[in-house]
DNA sequence: GGGGACTTACTGAGCGTTCACTAAACAACG
DNA sequence: CGTTGTTTAGTGAACGCTCAGTAAGTCCCC
């Protein structure tokens, strides 16, 4: 275990990258266990209380319903992308191929550490009307933070793409893809799958510099890089 | 405008650009809409039953189980995309950037024109082990399709990714994104959509002339383009 | 009259949810 | 300190309903 610089203001700067072990309540915990497993209309209300070591009644002391288990994990989620893709944006200034590369890599790092939250995004069709709209508007944002960037790169002349629309939702589908397929004892650590992403998006939007050595043009500075052993 | 070589045995060489109406047995069509609606948990046999217009017991007459349903659907729909993607491959060639180009407008297309099946590949999830894995391996064929392609492309030095395997990944999760986000009624064809999306994924593979002029350099010959009026 | 294409009528199991009830912890007060 | 009132976090049993699936009978056409 790493030894934690402490610090009274824990580094804001960097805290879209930082990723603790996750922290739920253990009803949801094991509610989106299940729901990743089985899918929302797979999984009984009986199972996630058996997986937490509960009955069934207990469940429903600390949740409405089933739906309301569903809904909190996917907003919490959205809520914790968009606000880490926003510190990203924030930290790479108005650059829009440092804004661009931030945001990318911040969603990728997201997928890839939060996979069993962000896996959870093919159950919004099982959300009510009212829970998917709110979740729909979250995600939206999002699309448009990337597609303001890629628009002021274009104007730039940084990026080429003619279709930039298309391009990021392109960008945004490959990047949530990453939780489908990610895995951590793959061979490839979140930072590295991250990195890959940002290559290939910018190549998605048409950033000619993408494939000739340095792609992404700021180096970011890391404490302690872990690296996985197999 | 060129002359297409009129022939009598109607024009083989484009099958794989062709999709007539849907035709499937009423039940699967049927359940592929059920499915895609609420998931196949989420969809019960009454439901099935009752959209075709029989009881329950015709259709266990017809196929063995609910889950027989889901994995007919799946298969037929993935041989259909598999065989339209070789077809596509083999008019273009050996020559990567058209083969390339190729496959991935068959596939786009198959995700817009038949979006209904392209849909279900969120429920492989649903399919019980045997099932899954007839359907990962004829999904994990068309992948390396698509890699040996890349990789020829790129030892010819028309695709300059370094990352081929996750350039090919990205391209084949954003084609079958098309298939969530695509609407007959929106303001694309769905050549337009395969069009944009072949220059999409040449920027992700890393071809230089992806967004100079001609990106795709084989002139397709079109009898009677359909356009749509909105 | 024989078989294909259904129907009616039903089964046991499991579903989400709610009921009435309680053990343990805590706060306030005499 | 000991009692009382209240809150938190549960329990076992059962509700009404739906689930996937089936046994046996019926219609109709070749």
């Amino acid at each position: 275990m790493s030894t934690e610089p402490s610090q009274a203001v824990a580094a804001p700067a960097q805290r879209w990258r930082s990723y603790g072990p996750l922290t739920l309540h253990p009803i949801l915990q094991h509610a989106m266990e299940a729901f990743n497993e089985h899918g929302y209309h797979g999984t009984s209300v009986r199972e996630i209380a058996g997986r937490v070591g509960v009955t069934v009644p207990a469940l429903y002391y600390h949740y409405e319903n089933k739906q309301a288990l569903l809904s909190t994990l996917l907003e919490t989620s959205m809520r914790d992308v968009l606000d880490r893709c926003r510190a990203a944006a924030e930290e790479a200034g108005d650059d829009p191929l440092p804004r661009f590369s931030g945001m990318v890599e911040s969603i990728v790092l997201y997928m890839a550490h939060r996979k069993g939250l962000a896996f959870l995004d093919t159950e919004i069709r099982s959300l009510e009307p009212a829970n998917r709209a709110r979740y729909v508007a979250l995600r939206d944002y999002l699309e448009h933070m990337l597609l303001d960037t890629v628009q002021a790169g274009i104007r730039q002349g940084t990026f080429t793409t003619p279709i930039p629309a298309d391009a990021v939702r392109a960008v945004l589908i490959m990047c949530q893809g990453v939780a489908n397929w990610y895995r951590e004892s793959g061979s490839l650590t979140a930072e590295e799958v991250a990195e890959r992403h940002v290559l290939l998006s910018l190549g998605t939007v048409g950033y000619r510099g993408a494939f000739s050595g340095e792609a992404v043009p700021a180096p970011r500075p890391r404490g302690a890089t872990r690296r996985r052993q197999a």
